[in-house]
DNA sequence: ATCCCTCGAGTTCA
DNA sequence: CTCGAGGGAT
């Protein structure tokens, strides 16, 4: 029996050497046939006995953890996100800031590394031996996925012994997807007609969610480590010494990282980057700045959400040329036509972008945009694809100057500019586009919220006549729903369900879902605390109205007309006959702690966001959705955008979620 | 008349 | 997210 639990213990040493040769320092050196090998005879003898097998065996790599479901992990310390700089600029500041704490020095020393565009993963480290692994989640709780990672042979299931003896260790880490496996994904995925990933980080995420770990294993994720806590005393003096011990416990670190005098050399290593990236077999955002003394680290301490130590460098948004295939006219509920130019595929920080606004023919005029033209999009903060400009050199001569359209696209009506306005408007107020919209509306979150009803269902609804207006879509059947295409039961039922639940929405949802013009969520609201029904809206003349906060003239007349209109009284009797009337059920302030005080939330949040705003209000407070001077607070979640730039910039109070939470509870 | 703050409406893609 | 437009303060 010793004789088997030696060779164990051997064979374990030798694939975990081999291990580590090929996959931390990608330096093999046996061939895939010898290591089989060895793998094999470990397998059979674990097999035979089970009692030898040991949790940090390279077997358990291939993954043979099947779960339900993730399990919440409280880490054992917080993991912080960082602030950004998007410019040159930036970096100064945040080094004149730094650097105003320390007088004495003349220069301050930083590491700069690459920031590694996956996912932030925590591991604990027991005894040398790997415990717990899990996302980063909201950076307090995350989930443990300790199965899936254990699967990622760039990540140590058993520490290296170093001269330090440190066995006991929390390591933080970026999972990330090599694009050349990516690639070899997303081929799979198209043969067996399965959805590709967008871009190497979605697949690694979905991977990682991934509950039979198998499947994680046949991934081939990666993992750099970038930073390591130990409790006990250690003389680990710098960050750049932290790295190196990382290497030396097995860990897999970016070979991309540059130990830096000053700020000017971070700049000269962000520069090198911005182009050089694209040559690496993994993709990266940006360069984390850290200061390199973990002694002034600690001085230097954290804001509410982030550490003052320490900055990420946005690489800045790209930018990609492309052709304008053509330019579609899309009608909205109002009946404003807007055009959308429609682009040859590019892909363009992260995904393929085919279409872009062009938000109206003022903006077509501006830009000169002709159908044919090689145009330059990038994305406005990441996400939305925008037209920067017209590459008017590459023209060739015989593009005509858009036109701009005098009738409806979807029903040939005749369009009309409304004075003062740059839009122009279907005139037919029964378009089938303008139709569409209004139900597409009506059933959205901002409306009545109805589950399961989107796009494709309305359309087929207006295609077969089953419905022309909102209250049509009470009267549906089960038996309606089912003639749909891709509606089985189950799904006839739910959505039966949804709609008929709808019914019971307060007032100012109501008011909402109508879609009169300028009257939003906002404005609804303000309309359901002065009238506690429709009929007393009705009754109300544009004097009333105005005299309302928050109300002017042109809301008030709008209102009036609405009201006015046949066909829109005859729509809310037709309702009133399918049961809804609505009444006002408005949020009574419990306490006036934030009286006067204006919220904004940003930023992906652990909470419900309806919840969050609705405990605001009961505290005579208010949200708003963009800051300005006048904002109280600014509540930022996770990857916020520019409104958390936008905050820093006006010296605006910004809470994390756990002090929003505090602030909350004080009242 | 003009500025600033908000809101509404339309849009993209995962 | 962006743009245009309404509301209210100045």
């Amino acid at each position: 029996m010793d004789n088997v639990f030696q060779r164990i213990n051997e064979l374990k040493g030798i694939i975990n050497r081999h291990n580590y040769l090929y996959y931390v320092l990608d330096n093999p050196s046996i061939t895939d046939a010898e290591y089989d090998e060895y793998f094999r005879e470990l397998k059979a003898l674990e097999t035979q006995y089970p009692l030898y097998a040991t949790p940090d065996s390279p077997t358990k790599r291939v993954g043979d953890v099947i779960s339900e479901k993730f399990e919440e992990y409280k880490h054992t310390t917080r993991l912080y996100s960082l602030d950004n700089s998007n410019s040159y600029e930036d970096l100064h500041k945040w080094y004149e800031r730094v650097q105003k704490d320390y007088p004495l020095k003349k220069e301050i020393e930083l590491v700069a590394e690459l920031k590694i565009d996956g996912l932030a993963i925590a591991l604990e480290y027991e005894d040398g031996v790997l415990e717990v692994g899990a996302t980063r989640g909201n950076g307090t709780v995350g989930e443990n996925i300790t199965a899936n990672l254990k699967t990622i042979k760039s990540i140590p299931l058993r520490l290296f012994d170093t001269p330090e003896k440190i066995q006991n260790i929390s390591v933080r880490g970026e999972v990330f997807m090599p694009v050349s496996e990516f690639e070899r994904l997303n081929k799979i995925q198209r043969e067996n007609n399965d959805k590709e990933f967008a871009n190497p980080r979605n697949a690694a995420a979905g991977s990682l969610r991934q509950l039979d770990s198998s499947i994680v294993a046949k991934r081939n994720l990666s993992m750099f480590s970038y930073a390591g806590i130990i409790n006990q005393g250690n003389d680990v003096k710098t960050h750049f010494e932290m790295l190196e011990l990382l290497r030396n416990l097995g860990f897999k670190t970016n070979p991309n990282t540059k130990l830096c005098k000053n700020i000017e050399e971070v700049i000269e290593f962000c520069t090198e980057w911005e182009t050089k990236r694209f040559k690496l077999g993994y993709a990266t955002d940006g360069v984390v700045v850290k200061v390199n003394g973990i002694k002034m680290q600690q001085e230097l301490g954290f804001t509410a959400r982030a550490p003052k130590w320490a900055t990420a460098f946005k690489f800045p948004p790209e930018e990609v040329a492309t052709i304008v295939k053509d330019i579609e006219l899309s009608v909205g509920k109002s009946g404003a036509v807007t055009p959308v130019a429609i682009l040859e595929p590019v892909q363009l920080s992260g995904s393929v972008v085919q279409r872009a606004s062009l938000y109206n023919f003022d903006e077509i005029k501006r830009l000169d945009v002709r159908i044919g033209d090689k145009v330059v999009i990038k994305k406005a903060a990441e996400i939305i694809p925008k037209v920067i400009s017209v590459d008017k050199e590459a023209r060739s001569q015989d593009l005509k100057p858009f036109e701009i359209p005098t009738k409806c696209p979807a029903c040939d009506s005749p369009l009309v500019s409304i004075e003062g306005e740059v839009n122009l408007y279907c005139a037919d107020p029964n378009c089938v586009s303008r139709l569409q919209a209004r139900l597409e509306f009506w059933v959205s979150k901002a409306g009545m919220d109805i589950d399961g009803v989107g796009e494709s269902l309305i359309e087929q609804l207006i295609d077969r006549n089953l419905a022309q207006a909102p209250q049509d879509l009470y009267k549906l059947t089960e038996n309606d729903l089912l003639q749909l295409d891709l509606i089985a039961e189950k799904a006839a039922s739910n959505i039966y369900n949804a709609i008929q639940a709808s019914k019971n929405r307060p007032l100012n949802m109501y008011l909402t879902a109508l879609g009169i013009r300028y009257v939003g969520k906002e404005t609804a609201e303000i309309l359901s605390k002065n009238f506690t029904n429709i009929d007393e809206l009705m009754q109300a003349d544009s004097e009333k109205l105005s005299s309302i906060e928050g109300i002017g003239d042109k809301i008030a007349v709008t209102v009036v007309e609405f009201f006015k209109n046949e066909e829109n009284k005859k729509m809310i009797q037709a309702l009133k006959d399918v049961g809804i009337n609505p009444i006002a059920e408005n949020v009574e302030p419990v306490s006036d702690k934030l009286a006067g005080k204006t919220f904004v939330l940003t930023g992906a949040l652990s909470f419900n966001r309806t919840a969050a705003a609705k405990r605001i209000k009961e505290m005579g407070g208010s949200v708003t959705s963009s800051v300005s001077k006048s904002t109280s607070y600014v509540v930022v979640g996770e990857n916020p955008g520019s409104k958390l730039d936008k905050a820093q910039k006006f010296g605006i109070i910004v809470l994390n979620e756990q002090e929003f939470l505090d602030l909350l509870d004080e009242g």
